[in-house]
DNA sequence: CTGTTGCATTTTGTATACAAAATGCGAAAG
DNA sequence: CTTTCGCATTTTGTATACAAAATGCAACAG
């Protein structure tokens, strides 16, 4: 046996759908709301109703779809209060992480961030927003793996998800942004110097602004 | 229309059958690392695999169970390290809801509780141990309500099934148990005086001590 | 006696068939 | 002209049928 046996478990249709669902809600091309239709989605994605409705299940679980009783599936649609409390969440999720962290970070962790961060400046610096949020993921993500809980990061990744189906990929004011990053550099800095209170108040702080952006663009 | 029609969806055996299971596993009727096989559990349930299937799902996101492919369900065993990752997101769930609470604890919450700390203290001096876990857990379960957020109570009650999963119904010992309620009333007396930071230190310590006890147990 | 191979049986994964509920639309009554 | 009722169609919920993989056991080779 070495290994290179093939991996395409032939099995895995219903986690496949999923896989496939969970990206069209979090791009938002299936819309807050709109109702899934079994057929039509079972011929687009090329399989029956009965792994269908299995992925259904769990992206219900998760929180992306809602299952109303002999009416199908839809995208959930979060009101502003749920995103409040959906951040509060996120905050303390990751200011566990951030915890944790400080308990375990190594010099490497700490030179692969400030990397990160110099990538993250320089797309603040040219205003190139996508970027920007591809690399703040990747920071985010990275603290939580240097965290080492499982529980949490699986937890935080479907919480997560469920934020990014709000697509509020919207273009966040000059002065907001500038102090994100400056927080970033705050977060960095707390967590070389292993000053877990520090960074916990600097995170949760960042996710606060974070949520009263979002609130305030989803007012629009 | 009264709202007296019938609630009774009889589309509901997903979820039915998804609760049937979630107690027999929590109860530790299924126990840990059992393999639950479809046809048998089919006829005890008396419906089909199509709904059972579902359930199956349900339970795999939340945790409960882990799928295998071409192998079917089985109940999940936690290790070690996933009791300690668990109780330490359960810490920052729980320092959440203190938090989130002393903003929004009414007199009548306080009294509730006080009469509560009375039942907690009193199942402790009779070394009922059952009673004190049922007290215990309204408590939790309240302060959570106090707390007023969806999300984190939906992921409060999640985790806590992954834990009661494991049956830590085990006798702590004296000591450990006599200081359990001394925090118990300290968590009371910070709310009570909306000392949101004091809460938060004294619920992060009780949830150590839990979790520093049902290791201790496992380990036997 | 031990280990492996092959086959029958069981169990899982998926598709389909059937029943019940919801939906949409047109006709009829007010 | 609006509203409501009824029926045809669509859609969901469940059961069953079929295919593929796994499991267990017995026979055989070493």
């Amino acid at each position: 046996m070495d290994g290179s046996t093939f991996p395409i478990a032939r099995q895995a249709l219903p986690e496949a759908a999923a896989e496939r669902l969970r990206g069209l809600i979090v791009e938002g091309v299936l819309a807050p709301g709109a109702r899934l239709n079994e057929r039509e989605l079972c011929e687009q994605l090329g399989l029956s109703r009965t792994p269908l409705r299995e992925a259904f299940r769990m992206l219900a679980s998760e929180g992306l779809l809602v299952q109303l009783p002999n009416r199908g599936a839809q995208v959930v649609a979060l009101s502003a209060d749920d995103v409040r409390h959906a951040f509060d969440l996120m905050g303390a999720l990751e200011a566990l992480s951030g915890e944790l962290a400080c308990a375990r970070v190594t010099a490497k962790d700490i030179d692969d961030l400030e990397a990160l961060q110099g990538e993250l400046e320089a797309a603040h610096a040219h205003g190139d927003l996508p970027e920007y949020y591809r690399v703040n993921r990747a920071i985010h993500d990275r603290l939580n793996a240097i965290a080492g809980n499982p529980v949490l990061t699986q937890t935080y990744k479907t919480l997560n998800a469920r934020l990014h189906a709000l697509r509020f990929r919207s273009n966040v004011n000059q002065v907001k942004w500038s102090r994100a990053v400056i927080e970033h550099r705050e977060m960095l800095q707390a967590l070389a110097g292993r000053d877990a209170v520090r960074l916990r108040d600097v995170i949760v702080g960042h996710l606060r602004a974070k949520r009263d952006a979002v609130l305030g663009e989803i007012k629009r």
